[in-house]
DNA sequence: CCCACGACCTGTGGGC
DNA sequence: TGCCCACAGGTCGTGG
């Protein structure tokens, strides 16, 4: 998926289109995605009038003039099209071509803006739902979800407590949501390498100042990532098209038997696998 | 509580 | 070229 970085340039590429816009026309074209779509989904959208399109950890939210919110997780490989509408560069020409593969196309929006947004989805991990807007903070999907990593809310006191006597790797620490929301794979291989702290060390044994360094990392990286627009994955371009480029950024994500890029580190990085899932890092810097 | 593992689902890329 | 396996950004549930 797209991890925090993406959700939030999808975010920003989708709100000149669909901000302020009425939905005028919603197309469901299958039942579910990960989960069902709830029931009366294109009924309860199709007028609604869209009036901001927020984002909380990996999901974005479009908050709707009737009360409901309408929740979108992109999972691994959920991206959205645009065509027509405020973006397009002139009449009739679209921002992102009509896609090759239509049966992979879930969902469409048109606005009464003259846009039209497709969600597409291979895998189907992604899902959506509609949520009564005083519902949010204690709706599954938000109940017991971690601080924003760029937020106040996240800092080395809280990470700290949250590490305190955990013998949980600490890399699995920084992917649970609950302490953390917003963070995927990628992103902390980057920020433990940043922070030269070895995914494999226990959360507990991480020093007060390489927690520290951690929340520095993460900040960082994920600003980064924003600034450059994501990262261009297999399966991910930004909302209007673009392609991001942090991908070529990577100190250690994906880059198994390269030097490691830390100055004055003659590391090579590795891959290793915990808990089913890939984590790059350099064994000499990150400890 | 911890952790490993499988499930969900499809596509792609590498090795042979 | 073809086939098979490993692997892919996330989340959720089970069982030891």
């Amino acid at each position: 998926m797209p991890e925090l970085p993406e959700v939030e340039t999808v975010r920003q590429g989708l709100r000149p289109v669909l901000e302020g816009a009425r939905l005028e026309r919603v197309e469901q074209r299958r039942p579910d995605l990960r989960f069902a779509f709830p029931d009366g989904f294109v009924q309860r959208l199709t007028g609604a009038r869209i009036e901001a399109l927020d984002r909380r950890a990996k999901y974005l939210l479009a908050h709707l003039d009737r009360g409901d919110v309408l929740v979108m997780h992109l999972g691994m490989t959920g991206r959205f099209e645009i065509e027509g509408g405020a973006v397009a560069k002139r009449p009739g020409e679209f921002v992102y071509a009509p896609s090759a593969d239509p049966k992979h196309a879930h969902v469409v929006f048109e606005t009464d803006g003259g846009a039209r947004v497709t969600y597409f989805d291979p895998r189907r991990f992604g899902f959506m739902g509609l949520v009564g807007a005083d519902a949010l903070a204690t709706h599954p999907w938000f109940a017991g979800m971690g601080p924003e990593p760029l937020g106040p809310g996240f800092n080395a006191k809280m990470l700290a407590q949250a590490f305190a006597g955990r013998r949980q790797p600490v890399k699995a620490m920084l992917l649970d949501q609950r302490v953390v929301a917003g963070l995927g794979n990628i992103y902390v291989c980057e920020a433990l390498h940043r922070a030269g702290v070895s995914p494999e060390r226990p959360a507990g044994e991480v020093s007060k100042a390489k927690v520290a360094l951690l929340v520095t990392a993460v900040r960082d990286v994920l600003a980064e990532a924003i600034e450059a627009g994501g990262s261009t994955l297999r399966d991910y371009a930004a909302a209007d098209g673009a392609l991001g480029y942090f991908q070529h950024r990577f100190r250690a994500y994906g880059r198994e038997q390269e030097p490691c890029p830390k100055d004055g580190c003659r590391g090579v990085i590795r891959r290793i696998v915990q808990s089913g899932r890939s984590s790059f890092f350099c064994a000499e810097c990150q400890r």
